[in-house]
DNA sequence: CCGATCATGTAATGTGTTACATGATTGG
DNA sequence: CCAATCATGTAACACATTACATGATCGG
């Protein structure tokens, strides 16, 4: 349902290519927001036929044609209704929480298995919080907030580092916790 | 590709109806899997062909019959091989977020309305904390571990209570930082 | 010359959502 | 008698994922 918003943040933000959404969607629009480059090309299609996104046909030298996309008129407007409807209630997907409910019905060995998966996936998460702090350091030094959009960007991005703080801290008390089951 | 999962651990930890399912995954399990009574028939039916879980009608006096699904030593295998894979990162779609930045391309006025709908947004999330901790005071009181079921199950209510806080938290970050920008 | 990057897509399948559909009992 | 709860499903559609497909240039 907003696939389509989120690619018009981006687009608004900075004109491109599906290519270079596919790009920011792995990067810093996913962390809110995931998709693959087939979806955006999809949706993209279904923008431009809508009349909320035109693209400008940019050749390059020694590189295929690209399309940079941008936001008409239409599509801010649509953007901005969208932004007045209600916070739908995330869909919460956690494998993980599952899989440690689960670990009741396993044997020794399977929680011990799980325990070695836990600890690799705090590695991950470990590393996807480096990453923030250090793109906090590099676009918001000293903490001075610029204009209103940095200001907004930064508040996301503080989102992001406290969620992989929790993360760590919960995988903590699960490693605990497995650690401290009878066996 | 982890409903299946999601309802064999539900299953193992007490038998029941797509019924009582759907009302768990509205509840319990809900904190961690969301799913709608249409999708747990659907995938129940496929389970049940496939010899994962077995249902035992159960004749109610002025109640519709219902079928007690419960899982098979079959369905028990393939959720200990479950256990044992490798947990995918999970896939973010946080809309809050996509509006947030999304407010640098609207007016005052649509700043505003943001505003109020965070602070709505918040009352919903905090509505949410309070059960969980009233959930936890009532199966959990005293902090003693029972068996290793509880504990497991704790883990992962403790986990979402430390989401709750985080993202209250976080939702007070935003409501500053929108209150803190040039108008 | 080979792998990485740039750039765009189609096709098939799988999953999720919304709407529709039925019918009984219990409690107010 | 009416709304809520128990109980089960189908059908249509929307959305997401995975695999397949192409073809150019750049750097080592």
């Amino acid at each position: 349902m907003a696939l389509e918003h989120a690619i018009l943040v981006s687009l608004l933000e900075q004109p491109g290519s599906g290519y270079e959404l596919a790009h920011r969607f792995d990067r810093s629009i996913g962390r809110f927001w995931t998709a693959t480059h087939q979806q955006i090309y999809r949706v993209l299609a279904r923008m431009g036929t809508d009349g909320w996104i035109t693209a400008e046909q940019v050749g390059q030298y020694g590189r295929p044609d690209k399309r940079r996309w941008s936001v008409t008129g239409t599509g801010h407007a649509v953007l901005t209704d969208w932004l007045r409807e209600e916070v739908q209630p995330e869909a919460v997907r956690h494998e993980l929480a599952v899989k440690v409910r689960g670990a009741a019905f396993t044997d020794r060995a399977g929680r011990v298995a799980l325990l070695v998966e836990v600890a690799r996936y705090r590695a991950d998460h470990e590393a996807v919080l480096a990453r923030y702090l250090a793109g906090e350091r590099r676009d918001f030094p000293g903490g001075v907030p610029g204009d209103d959009r940095a200001a907004l960007q930064h508040v996301v991005l503080r989102g992001g580092i406290a969620y992989e703080r929790m993360v760590l801290a919960w995988l903590d008390d699960v490693l605990a916790t497995l650690r401290g089951l009878d066996h």
